[in-house]
DNA sequence: TTGAAAGCGGTACCAC
DNA sequence: GTGGTACCGCTTTCAA
């Protein structure tokens, strides 16, 4: 069972004194230096005493020497502020980066900002950073670069000044989605957004608006939490109005299918009375009932981006923008032209 | 424009030369160590040279020095393979670690095992680990204590003898649902698995069969891609089987919705023709048409169970056994008593 | 082919 | 109150 250890770490002078040699050999065995000229024998000897030992290297103490970086990639992306196609990029990402031979750790607070949320990424002298350009300021770029941290991204709706910026609008969600359904030839449509809308959400309300005013179509705004009430008070009072929208965009799946489900039970059903349509390809969303219509773009392809850029940047090149994948339409069948 | 830098990061040695004190003095200002007795006014100095220099300590040269492990938590679970439940249990230990102050990181690697991903995770040097017990074996469990660990949790299916075990049962997920279908009158049941299944979803069926077999109810197994494809067939199968199952047990909460979505469009609804229930209490799973029952257990209790054992075990007590809280079904439209 | 020794950036103990 | 200094574990010349 296990019992924390009382005496120190094996060292690698532990590993020298056990296979008769000095602490450089043992570090050039270890390291299977490409120029080291070891024999045959000795390194074996010193493989053989490191596996009895159960030594394991220290990164602290090899970063230090060395000036090597302690991690490959700091994500310090809480993610749920930008919305599931966001999410998904991010762990897509991480997955990619062990394929990389990248040692990726994400940070798991994901409240700090500015100046001391640099601080708290510098610290581990990692060489790549990923933060989202909200927690990310002048400052906090400025901390990281003097930490010699080598690759920076950060993410947003828009581009900053003070570091590569990989943009990822949001408004094109809440655009495409108005799009779609003015296209279909809904001429009223009634925006579901979050009832504390982050800023992300506050963008598709945005991108929303535009769109609707461009097209000119009516778009009215209703705020609901995901959670039943409000919606079937809301879907209730839909359901006696004379003057009713004819479809619903949604600021996401989620939202999108609660407003069905609440629809349902005031005795509505989509797309036959109302089209509804929703974002981020939540996972269920193709089996949903109807299955719905929603706005995403290739995650993958994202991850694939950003692993590019790092990659090119830890060369040298600059970089200044990156642009998320164009969001596309996933028409399945919540939306459809209104009834007559 | 973040570009990287090029002359070394500001030591402490800078802040000293910059505030016209020693390193030992800036060691203290900036630690605010608790009996340093050092005037306000170096006190200043000292900061303010930080400051302006931009200053960030070394986390290894520090770990390096005092000891101290370079990360407080290191989470080497890849909670896809645990299922929902278990990885919003994740997320919210990871969220409620910064509350406590403990500097949480994940690591990115979900493939590697064994020993060699003992020293991957060891050679951080971290104060406590939560890994999968799949990957985590006696060696790896060994190296991590050779390498000054001094808490370690591993959770699975089962208990293990060479570490503390956080025991997550699979088994009771299927189990409670046949139990709740057997319970409303159901003699003939289908158990719904992922076509490949997981470890937790191998599990899930066990516990389903087990179930069946001691309640004296049919169950028929079909494995089934959450694609609506192979759904599709079954369930038109179903529709003319005068022998046909009167309810549905899903792996998960996808399955199960796939599941309702494919019998709908063979013709058959839910909970009137058949019951469903599910499985994580997926986001959405609430709002489903029908709402979706489905068996979970307290995601937040099993994190609050995780971070006091961990602070338990930093305290030097010994920890051997956790258990997940009890699973519970969550009852509602989508079961209900067979139609006669 | 191997060893000796000088750091890497901090910490902490012990003088002054 | 503040500075000197011996480590921490490892890498990396440079000699032997």
């Amino acid at each position: 069972m296990f019992t924390p250890q009382v005496v120190k770490a094996p060292t690698s002078a532990d590993v020298a004194l056990a296979a008769g040699v000095s602490r450089a050999t043992v570090s050039f065995v270890l390291n299977d230096k490409p120029n080291s000229r070891v024999s045959d024998d000795t390194r074996h000897r010193v493989l053989e005493a490191a596996r009895l030992l159960g030594y394991t290297p220290n990164t602290a103490a090899r970063s230090l020497a060395s000036g090597e970086a302690v991690a490959g990639l700091l994500v310090a992306s809480s993610a749920a502020d930008h919305g599931a196609t966001v999410a998904r990029a991010l762990d897509a990402l991480l997955a990619r980066t062990v394929d990389d031979g990248i040692d990726a750790l994400r940070h798991a607070d994901t409240a700090t900002t500015g100046a001391e949320a640099g601080q708290l990424w510098a610290k581990l002298r990692p060489e790549a950073v990923l933060a989202e350009s909200a927690r990310c300021d002048g400052e906090a770029t400025e901390v990281l670069r003097l930490a010699g941290v080598r690759a920076l991204i950060v993410h947003g709706t828009t581009a900053v000044d003070y570091a590569p910026s990989l943009v990822i609008p949001q408004r094109p969600f809440g655009g495409l989605a108005v799009e779609h359904l003015a296209a279909l030839g809904h001429e009223h449509i009634v925006y579901l957004a979050p009832a504390t809308p982050g800023p992300a959400a506050a963008e598709r309300l945005a991108g929303a608006r535009e769109t609707a005013e461009l097209l000119g179509v009516r778009l009215d705004v209703t705020h609901a939490a995901a959670s039943a009430r409000t919606l079937r008070d809301w879907a209730h009072g839909l359901r006696y109005d004379a003057h009713a929208p004819t479809a619903i965009a949604a600021s996401d799946d989620g939202l999108a299918m609660a407003a069905i489900r609440a629809l349902a039970d005031a005795g509505l059903r989509a797309p036959a009375d109302l089209s509804v349509v929703g974002a981020d390809d939540h996972p269920g969303a193709a089996d949903f009932l109807p299955r719905l219509s929603t706005i995403t773009f290739d995650a993958d392809a994202l991850a694939g981006t950003l692993l590019d850029a790092f990659a090119r940047m830890r060369a040298g090149e600059r970089v200044e923008l990156l642009e998320a994948p164009p969001v596309r339409l996933v028409a399945r069948e919540s939306s459809a032209a209104p009834a007559r």
